[in-house]
DNA sequence: TTAAATAATCTAACACTGTTAAACAAAGGT
DNA sequence: ACCTTTGTTTAACAGTGTTAGATTATTTAA
C-alpha cells in the first residue's frame, strides 16, 4: 500500500517539474516562448502528458502567478518584520514590491501584465490577494482614527499602487532611466503619500 | 501615364485597408486576436498579399502603435489649445491622456503594453516620441527657472508617467473600481504634483 | 493584334502553436 | 493467464506566421 503513496510522490514531482520547467523557460526566452512541447522537452515526455496534470496552458500560467504572489507576500511579510515604525514597514513592503518586480521580472509581468487573461483575475484566489490585504491593513494602520474610512484607505492604497506599478512598467519597457532616477522617484512618492495621508 | 498614379493610390489604398481590418479587428476581439488570415479574409484577399505592403506581422503593429501615437498627440494639442494657463493645460493634457487610455483601449496596450516587443520602442521614431515630447515641455515650462534642471524635469515627467499609467494599466485588469475614485485619485495625483514641482 | 515581359495574386507548403482521440504498453488485481 | 487500470506516446486537427512557386491578369513592345 505504500506503493501507493510513492506514485503519488511521483506524480506530485512531475507536476512541480512541469512548473520548474516552465518558470526556467519563461526565465531564459520570455514568457510568450513558452510552449507545452517545449515543457515536454524539459521533463524529457511529449506533450500531452501535461494535460494530466494541467487542464490546459493557461492553468500553467495561472499556477506560476499564485506562486508569485505567494514568494511576494513572503517577502512583504519579512520587510515588516525588519522594521517596527508602521511607515518604516510600508516603506519597506514597496520596495520589496519594487524589488520583487526586477528580480523576477517575468513573474512580475505574468502577475500583473495587461496581456494576461482577465478571468485569472477575476477568480481572485486567497493567494493572489494577500500581498494587497497585507498593504491596505498597513495604510490602514498608519492613516490616523478620524481620517480612516474605507474610501479613503482604498484611495491611498490605489495612489500607492499606480506610482510603483506604474514606474516598473515604464523601467521594464525602457531600461534607458537610470537606477538612481528610479529609486529617488519611488522614494520620493512613498513618503510624499505617507506623510499625506497622516 | 496617369494610370501609374491610379495604381499607386490604389496600393496605398490597399495598405490602408489592411491597417483598417486590423484596428477593426483588435477592437473586436482583442489584439491577441489579430491573425494575418483575418486580416486578409476581412480585405478579401489572401494572406500573403499583406507581405506585399508590409514585412511582417510585427510591422503591422508598429504602424498600428505609430498612428495611436500621432492620434495621441493631436489630443494633447487640442487639450492645450482649450488652455491658457500652463498648469491647466499640463492637466488637461494628462486627462486627454487618461481618456485616449480607455477610448482606444486596445491601442493603449499596443502601444504601452508590457508585453510588446522592446525593439519597437528603441527605435522610437519621432512620432512615438512627440507626445512625450510635449509633456516634459510643458513641465519644463511650469518649472521654475531656478530649479529647471533637466534632471528635476525628468524626474517629474517620469513621476506623473508613473501615477497615470500605473491607475490605468490597475484600471484595465480590474474594472471594479469605482470611476468617481479614478478620476478624484488621478485629478488629487496631478495637482498635487504640479504643487509640488514649482 | 499578337508576343513578351511584368505585375498581381493565389495555392501549397513549412514549421510552429494548443489540444484531443486513439493506440499502445506496462503494471496491478483477480 | 486474463482483465482492468494506469501511464505514455503517436497521430491528428485546427490554428498561427511566413515563404516559394505556380498561376493569372495586366501592361508593354513589336
Amino acid at each position: 500500500m505504500a506503493s501507493k503513496e510513492r506514485i503519488l510522490r511521483l506524480k506530485d514531482e512531475t507536476r512541480t517539474n512541469i512548473l520548474a520547467a516552465s518558470i526556467e523557460i519563461v526565465k531564459e526566452e520570455g514568457w510568450q516562448a513558452l510552449s507545452m512541447r517545449k515543457i515536454a522537452d524539459k521533463i524529457e515526455y511529449t506533450a500531452p502528458i501535461i494535460y494530466e496534470y494541467f487542464a490546459n496552458k493557461d492553468a500553467i500560467l495561472n499556477e506560476l502567478t499564485r506562486q508569485g504572489f505567494v514568494k511576494l507576500g513572503n517577502l512583504m511579510q519579512v520587510a515588516i518584520s525588519e522594521h517596527s515604525d508602521p511607515a518604516d514597514q510600508l516603506e519597506a513592503m514597496w520596495i520589496a514590491y519594487w524589488n520583487f518586480a526586477f528580480a523576477e521580472k517575468e513573474m512580475y509581468q505574468v502577475m500583473y501584465g495587461v496581456e494576461m487573461n482577465c478571468c485569472a483575475m477575476q477568480t481572485m484566489c486567497p493567494d493572489i490577494q494577500a500581498p494587497m490585504n497585507m498593504l491596505w491593513d498597513k495604510i490602514e494602520e498608519i492613516i490616523p482614527v478620524e481620517k480612516r474610512t474605507e474610501e479613503y484607505v482604498d484611495t491611498k492604497y490605489y495612489t500607492f499602487w499606480s506610482v510603483v506599478h506604474g514606474l516598473i512598467s515604464i523601467n521594464m519597457t525602457r531600461k534607458s532611466t537610470s537606477d538612481e532616477l528610479n529609486k529617488q522617484v519611488l522614494k520620493d512618492a512613498i513618503t510624499g503619500i505617507i506623510t499625506s495621508m497622516r
